[in-house]
DNA sequence: CAGGATCCGTTAAGATACTG
DNA sequence: CAGTATCTTAACGGATCCTG
């Protein structure tokens, strides 16, 4: 954050934002969770070519990164749940308007040319 | 796209659209675009960090997935300028919509969070 | 059930040098 | 000026097996 030149601070803020959701399930999880609370598997059910692992990783970096909250109970057998923090909750119409213009991208045929 | 859960094809667009901007640097790059033509130099000065190398993989792609314009100077010196297309343009509201959020999160101090 | 531990392949990204 | 060509490293993502 060097900000020498005119405008590196608002540069920074979408590459902060972008970050955040960077990882390969990272949207799809935070778009899962607009739905409401799930548990592990649950997730795992909706990303399907996701591994636990994988997506083991990319929920607690989400946690770290304050945007999603994890509650575990302590219970037999364990039950962990995962619902979206305040601040990941205001990311929805981002998620949201990313969806829109997905489907629109889609549809525009834009794939066909891109795989070309 | 196998479309055997019930909502598969909600997922997937949020996962395309993300594809699109994955990559360190093309929110930056898009961002800055928004604010007019660009020569390749002036990107590389408002992406300092980024090298050349890197920053021509993305722009390429970014113009490979038509989200941008590449236009080509048969001039000496050379004289390459990149604008948004159409497509990229609508994502405007999107990229401003990120920076927007980057910014929040910023002053929030959740990323001092995220550093501890 | 919800992971932790390991190993491994692929790819993104950085550094550096050279060119039409 | 706007790249291309190599090389190297680090991170990401995947597969598999194991455990409180």
């Amino acid at each position: 954050m060097s900000r020498t030149a005119a405008d590196p601070y608002e540069k920074c803020a979408v590459e902060t934002a972008l970050d955040l959701i960077d990882g390969k399930w990272k949207g799809v999880i935070l778009f899962h969770l607009m739905g409401g609370t799930l548990r592990f598997n649950e997730i795992r059910r909706r990303a399907p070519g996701a591994t636990q692992r994988v997506l083991t990783k990319q929920l607690r970096e989400l946690e770290a990164d304050g945007l999603i909250l994890r509650t575990v109970y302590a219970e037999v057998p364990p039950r962990v749940e995962y619902r979206l923090s305040p601040l990941g909750e205001s990311l929805s119409p981002i998620i949201e308007a990313l969806k829109a213009w997905g489907t629109a991208y889609q549809e525009s045929g834009a794939e066909a040319r891109r795989a070309a």
